[in-house]
Order: structure tokens, then sequence, then C-alpha cells
DNA sequence: CTTGATTTTGCAACACTGTTGCATCACATT
DNA sequence: AATGTGATGCAACAGTGTTGCAAAATCAAG
């Protein structure tokens, strides 16, 4: 029964992360959606609770391999929970879907950033893939 | 001998662009460059003409196909000229690279953007692939 | 050329996002 | 209880992009 309000804090602890009140709430957060969030988004649901404590709590997180960040090219960087077992590494990047009419971010993690040769003495660290268009959702 | 000053009005003429002088400037503050820039980076060097102007030119530039805009996760969207014959279609995207040391933005015109097997349902118009790491200049 | 319409530019102000500094609070340890 | 560490709230700030409006330049007739 209050199997719900464990399962959050386990997964804090599971990445190192003090499971504070603000931190399981933001994980909450994140919990209920199936697509990425703006801290804006965050903001709003969690009415009152402070953007900077919401923004710290996600830059620990980040830290933590517990979410990665998307840059969609809406303006606001999104965010999104990681993987099980995703550590971060270039073999856990995957490529996003923006839709143009919700304006929504998805995780394609099916699809893995695939590799590129690159010019040489060309390093490669990270990268981020997002395809544009319309969604399943709002494609008629 | 006035063939430099020539040149660029030609491009713009060729994209139904109006050769006005501010456009002119920006225009050859981009040709002048390898990589590409920020609206702060092209201010900076056409140091008096408005921040706004140059917005405005970069505008009509990508409406018109002259510029294409890339993201690269700087907090700062970067232009870089087409190629002659761009229509920015989906068959002229291309991969961008980032520098993480010079923070400079490269376009990777060889290397076009692959397309991806989307969820069924999804529509691709449009993305931006960037590549983030560490560039030849950079890499000693 | 003169007039009037259209476009371009300069200037100011604004909105949004992300970020930092600092004081306060909660909590754990001794 | 005293103390130290970390979390949070509050305020202020910087960077970027964008819009409104008036002045200036350009263009198109008449
Ligand atoms: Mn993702
Ligand atoms: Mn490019
Ligand atoms: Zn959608
Ligand atoms: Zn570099």
């Amino acid at each position: 029964m209050n199997s719900q309000k464990i399962e959050p804090a386990k997964i804090l602890l599971a990445k190192n992360i003090k499971p504070t009140p603000i931190r399981l709430k933001v994980l909450e957060t994140l919990l209920s959606q199936t697509h990425a969030m703006r801290l804006y988004d965050i903001e709003n649901i969690l009415d009152g609770v402070e953007r900077t404590s919401i923004f710290r709590a996600i830059k620990n997180f980040e830290k933590n391999n517990l979410v990665h960040e998307i840059d969609d090219g809406s303006g606001a960087t999104k965010f999104a929970l990681c993987e099980d077992r995703c550590e971060c590494n270039l073999e856990d990047l995957h490529v996003h879907f923006f839709c143009k009419i919700c304006e929504q971010t998805f995780c394609l993690q099916q699809l893995q950033i695939p590799s590129m040769e690159l010019p040489p003495e060309f390093v490669v660290e990270s990268a981020n893939f997002v395809i544009k268009g319309i969604c399943a959702n709002c494609n008629t």
C-alpha cells in the first residue's frame, strides 16, 4: 500500500542520492510523465517549490546518472530519466524526438545514436541527436 | 579590384535578398569565418551595428535558405552559411561538431544526417545532430 | 522632382531560461 | 546541548532572443 512511496526513495538510494523531500517530489514528477520535462514544467506541477531547488535537484540527478538532458531547440533544456543501468556513456546515448505541434520531447531509447566517421584528429565525447517532426499523438 | 565587393551582393541577389548595407556586412562576416557564429560574435565584429538589425538580417537569410542554424547546446544558437544549392531539405542536413575547448562549431558537410527508423506514425521534418568533443585544432 | 507608400534600421524594453550568493533551516554527530 | 554539514528559500543577476515603435532610407508612381 505504501509501496508507491517507497519506490522513488529506493531509486535515489540506488544512485547514492540522499532522498530529501524535494528530490523525491522531483523524481515522482519525472516518473509521472512519459516525455522529457523542462525545469518550468516541473515547477508548475510542484507548485510552491522553488525553481532553484528543483534546479539543484536536477543537477544532482544528472551528476549521478539518474537523468540526462536534451537540447531540443525549443529554447529550454529538457530532462528525462535514464534507464536503469545507464551510465551516460556514448553507448547509452539515444535519439530524441521533438514534436513541433505538442512541443513534447520523447526518448527513442531503442535508437542508439549512430557513430560517425569524423575528420582526422577529431575526438568524440558526446552527442545530441534530435529529430523534429510530428509525433504519433499529434499525427491524425 | 572591386570584385570583392560585388560578390556578396551577388550571393544575396541569387537568393532574392535585397542587398542592404547591414545584410552585406553580416554576410561578409559569415564569409570571413570557417565556423558557425553566434549573434553575439557577429555583433562584436560589426561594432556599431545593432543586435536587432543583425538578428533580422540573419532571420531573413534563414528564410531564404542562405544560412542554417545550429543548436550546439552552448546556450546560444549558431549560424552558418548554407552550401550553394542548399534548400534546407532533409537531404541537405548535415552533422555538426562542437568543440568543448575552443567552443567553436563546425559544419561537417560531408556527413549527411542518417535517416532513422522511427516508431509508427512519427513523421520526420527536420533534425539536429551535434557531436561534441575536441576538434583537430585543440587536439594537441 | 515631389509625394506617398514600403522597407530598413536604431533604440528601448521585455520575456524566458539558467545560474549564483547568501541567509536560514533541517538534520546528523559528537 | 553544541557543532558542523548539507538542503532549501529568497533575491538578484546574466545571457539570449524577441517585439514595438519611431526615425531614416528606399522605392514607386504621379
Ligand atoms: Mn532520452
Ligand atoms: Mn552546417
Ligand atoms: Zn506531438
Ligand atoms: Zn576546438
